[in-house]
RNA sequence: GGGAGCAUAGCUCAGUUGGUUUAGAGCAUCUGCCUUACAAGCAGAGGGUCGGGGGUUCGAUUCCCUCUGCUCCCACCA
């Protein structure tokens, strides 16, 4: 059968998906067998595949089926994550584009949208890593929101209020008034912003009436005057010492406050003197905590004026400034306004300027939970790769702020709180048993008077549970209960792979779970990703449409393709710069594997044959080379350098399998290979194809199926990683010295404008070992390696050197005497300095007395190395300009 | 403002406890090839005073200090 040359992913990929998914060697069930497992950090539900994506679950397929092929029992949990504010705000909007408020339906009905929506959306981006090749058990895909992973949330909440870890209280929250919701401290990120100092005149209040002295302060957020509660100055600030005990007036509404001192104040920032303003400052409102200040919260849930601001109600904060702003000019208040940059807040989902607002909210105390989470990583129990993220970790981890863990929203599992009529209340995981605790506060109170809490819970507080609940939502909220089967087999998880920004969000919390109801790590290494940016460093967006279509990659370059580009850049930790040239070379290295297929698969065997010279060599090479790399390529895994493991595997398959071997043996034009040869070729081609397959595992597979004949439901996918055998290090140098001569052939012939056709004779004097002849002779199309001594007194030729062994190839009437002269000149000068560099080493006292007697030994070798190519260089000198 | 990290070839990066022939790879570049597996290819070649300066050491790309330039994280001096 015609073999088209060139590689169609199109024609696989999809086939062999179906093959695997419906053989089931993606589902692993516990067995004897050592586990491998991976859970997928959960994309939101909502979203579609990006770049990071791609790259983050690329990795993850490379190490489960890597597993899976040596021999353990490999399961990679997939699922999605609710993502409550993101979703919520996705189906508002959606609604909205429909006429319908949220405000104007119930929470059941809008959760009956939110789901229909979950189900028409939910499955798109698993469907896409479908095509990316990932080997997810998706049997076991889970949802953040399924019942029982709700129920594991909701016994969490439980466990730990009752472990008196869980209190509600008015805090200042960040506030974001788009997705009307609080949100926490990480999902708020800070931006420098330009705006404006504002310097106003508070006048000094005599009996509430404004006396002619004042005092400037200076504000960001002149709209916010009407909720001061006093003006502050340094207690050591002498030149506010007339001010002391004095009361000032709020210009526009003229309201009376106080002058107070707090250590807080800078004297050397705007103007010494600072406007409190608890409600809507975390600083103010500490400060007014001290000095026992009323609270004035001018602002609604929208960020609008309201009627305690007594001005401007119902105006929006940023129209309300500039108004202000207009009304102090015109009554005399402003004085000046000076450009500055300050650190605004933005919330991460919406990107609506966080308002810092006291809102009653529920909390998980942290300060014990990270202590033995800290210790795990710090004890290298658990390992962060690269571990510079151990310093980050430390540092978030100890500093730790309590958990603002309700979410002012409708999708997410709805706290498991009750008040009674009178305020209090009490917290069971369902209604019935918040009756029965009600009823102990309460003796009349009805089941019916009991009122849930209305917020949700943050969604990392159902993600955090995520390792354990996958396998047995049973377990969160019981520390004491039995793992069930699942979770005693497949838990901790080996490795997880996620991006460093959800490092606090998630994994740590991930890790405190794990130790409150497992005792337990969760994972034992965490392989940190890069950002995936364009060449020019920008991270991908869609504002700046610079982000490619993950499936159109696909469709162009093959999913096995996209998957090597994006590996052979991406080492762990380090941003990739991604460009389209990358998965060229990727698609380019998919159609070399396939060529060499075509190649081997086109050769007819002639069992006449004898195997020839050169091909035994090539066949004993090539097995201890192989044997090499794979140590060499386990090393790179365990260590998690996925790209140099790659990278090695690029060049084991390109230059030494196709360029050196494949070309070594390849028989005459129209002759048979002889069997023993291409026996062990299929064998090579074989493991190479395993070896590759977790990296490109389409291509592989097809090829795989072809090479031998399979039995019904074989995969490579299943079949075992080729291991190393003994090799020997010799036999590889001699083998490379040959190649140094063939090489250097090609360049004289190069050099020369020789054809590669035109035969030529060469002539040894050394170490070459002659085994190595017939390779030489085909590679460089030598037609006899003879010895030196037989070159007689001809020095019409080339000449050059592999380590000490000489070389010469005749050249009659082709070779410029003052080129190869000059040629020889330049190496002379260079191996003298390096013999000059190595001297000065060995003739100093203090070199021979401290430096270990390995790298005396070398220095020594290099010392006589050198010598005796210099002198070898100078007779050849001699010889030629005779 | 505090902390961490990075700076090696045109680009992206290796360089494993300071010594391995006076720095390696891939891509890109240049030269020659349509050689019957592959032009998404073959063969060959060029290219770096390891960001600047100082120090420790017999010896520094590697360790220390400093300067410069980037990046990230944390932090609400209005």
């Amino acid at each position: 059968m015609e073999i088209s040359a060139k590689y169609d992913p199109s024609q696989t990929e999809s086939k062999w998906y179906k093959y695997w998914l419906d053989r089931g060697f993606f589902h692993s069930e516990p067995n004897d067998k050592e586990p491998y497992t991976i859970v997928i950090p959960p994309p939101n539900v909502t979203g579609v595949l990006h770049m990071g994506h791609m790259l983050n679950n690329t990795i993850q397929d490379v190490l489960v089926r890597r597993a899976r092929m040596s021999g353990k029992n490999a399961c990679w949990v997939p699922g999605t994550d609710h993502a409550s504010i993101a979703t919520e705000a996705k189906v508002v909007a959606k609604l909205k584009a429909e006429g319908i408020e949220k405000s104007d339906i119930t929470r059941e009905e809008f959760l009956s949208h939110a789901w229909e929506w979950k189900e028409k959306h939910g499955g798109i981006i698993l469907e896409q890593l479908k095509k990316l090749g990932a080997s997810c058990d998706w049997e076991r895909t889970s949802f953040t929101m399924d019942p029982q992973m709700s129920k594991a949330v909701i016994n969490t909440f439980v466990h730990y209020y009752k472990k008196g870890l869980i209190y509600r209280g008015v805090r200042m929250v960040n506030w974001d008034p788009e997705g009307q919701t609080a949100v926490s401290d990480e999902e708020v990120i800070h931006k420098d912003t330009p705006s404006k100092l504002y310097y106003i005149r508070y006048y000094i209040s005599e009996n509430g009436i404004a006396s002619d002295k004042f005092v400037e302060i200076a504000t960001t957020r002149p709209e916010t005057i009407m909720a001061d509660t006093a003006v502050c100055v340094h207690p050591m600030d002498e030149r506010f010492n007339w001010l002391k005990g004095k009361k000032v007036l709020i210009p526009l509404i003229n309201k009376e406050i106080p002058v107070i001192e707090d250590e807080y104040v800078s004297m050397d920032f705007g103007t010494g003197c600072l406007k409190i303003t608890p409600a809507h400052d975390i600083n103010d409102y500490e400060i007014g905590i001290r000095h026992n200040l009323p609270v004035v919260d001018i602002l609604d849930n929208f960020a609008r004026l309201n009627e305690k601001a007594i001005i401007l109600v119902g105006e929006d904060r940023f129209i309300a400034r500039k108004r202000v702003v207009m009304m102090l000019a015109e009554s005399g208040n402003m004085v000046k306004e000076e450009p500055y940059n300050s650190q605004i807040g933005y919330s991460e989902r919406t990107n609506a300027v966080i308002e810092p607002r006291l809102s009653l909210q529920w909390f998980l105390k942290m300060d014990q939970a990270s202590k033995p989470a800290l210790a795990y990583v710090m004890e290298d129990k658990i390992k962060l790769i690269p571990d510079k993220y151990r310093n980050t970790y430390r540092h978030w981890m100890e500093n730790v702020k309590d958990w603002c863990i309700s979410r002012q929203l409708w999708w997410g599992q709805q706290i498991p709180a009750w008040y009674l009529p009178d305020g209090k209340y009490v917290v069971a995981s369902n209604l019935d048993d918040a009756h029965k605790e009600a009823l102990r506060i309460d003796s009349s109170v009805t089941k019916e008077q009991l009122r849930q809490d209305s917020d949700v819970l943050d969604t990392w507080f159902s993600s955090w549970l995520w390792p354990i609940s996958v396998f047995d939502p049973e377990k969160p909220g019981f520390p004491d209960r039995e793992p069930n089967r699942e979770l005693s087999y497949y838990y901790p998880t080996n490795d997880l792979v996620t991006a460093p920004e959800i490092l606090f969000f998630w994994v740590a919390r991930m890790v405190m779970a794990g130790h409150e109801f497992c005792g337990d790590i969760p994972f034992k290494n965490v392989y940190l990703t890069g950002t995936v940016r364009d060449k020019l460093g920008r991270k991908m967006s869609k504002s700046l449409g610079n982000s490619p279509d993950p499936i159109k990659l696909m469709e162009e370059y093959g999913a096995d393709g996209v998957r090597l580009g994006m590996l052979l850049c991406s080492s762990a930790g380090n941003d990739i710069l991604f460009d389209e040239s990358q998965v060229e070379q990727g698609r380019n290295f998919s159609n070399k594997v396939w060529n060499a297929y075509r190649l081997v698969k086109g050769w007819s065997i002639d069992p006449d044959a004898f195997q020839p010279n050169q091909s035994a060599i090539a066949v004993k090479w090539f097995e201890n080379h192989l044997s090499q790399s794979i140590e060499i390529i386990n090393d790179h895994f365990d260590k998690f350098r996925l790209s140099d493991a790659l990278m090695l595997l690029y060049k084991l398959f390109w230059d030494d399998f196709c360029a050196w071997y494949l070309e070594i043996i390849k028989p005459a034009f129209g002759k048979g290979v002889d069997s023993e040869t291409h026996k062990q070729t299929i064998i090579f081609f074989d493991q190479l194809t395993r070896l590759l397959h977790p990296f490109i595992p389409f291509i592989t597979e097809e090829l795989w199926q072809g090479l031998s004949k399979r039995e019904i439901n074989e995969s490579v996918m299943t079949a075992q990683m080729p291991t190393a055998q003994l090799y020997s290090t010799d036999f590889i140098s001699s083998f490379n010295m040959a190649k140094s001569a063939i090489v250097n052939i090609r360049s004289i012939r190069q050099a020369k404008g020789i054809s590669p056709k035109e035969p030529l004779t060469l002539f040894v004097k050394g170490s070459l070992h002659e085994d190595m002849n017939s390779i030489v002779c085909k590679m460089a199309n030598i037609t006899s390696v003879m010895d030196m001594s037989k070159k007689g007194d001809s020095v019409s030729g080339s000449s050059f050197m592999v380590e000490t062994t000489e070389f010469f190839v005749p050249l009659e009437g082709m070779v410029n005497v003052q080129e190869e002269l000059t040629k020889i000149d330049a190496e002379l000068k260079h191996l003298e300095g390096f013999l000059k560099s190595v001297n000065a080493k060995l003739s100093n006292e203090k070199f021979m007395a401290s430096a270990p007697e390995q790298v005396v030994e070398i220095e020594l070798k290099k010392r006589s190395d050198a010598t005796i190519k210099i002198e070898k260089l100078k007779k050849l000198r001699e010889e030629l300009s005779r």
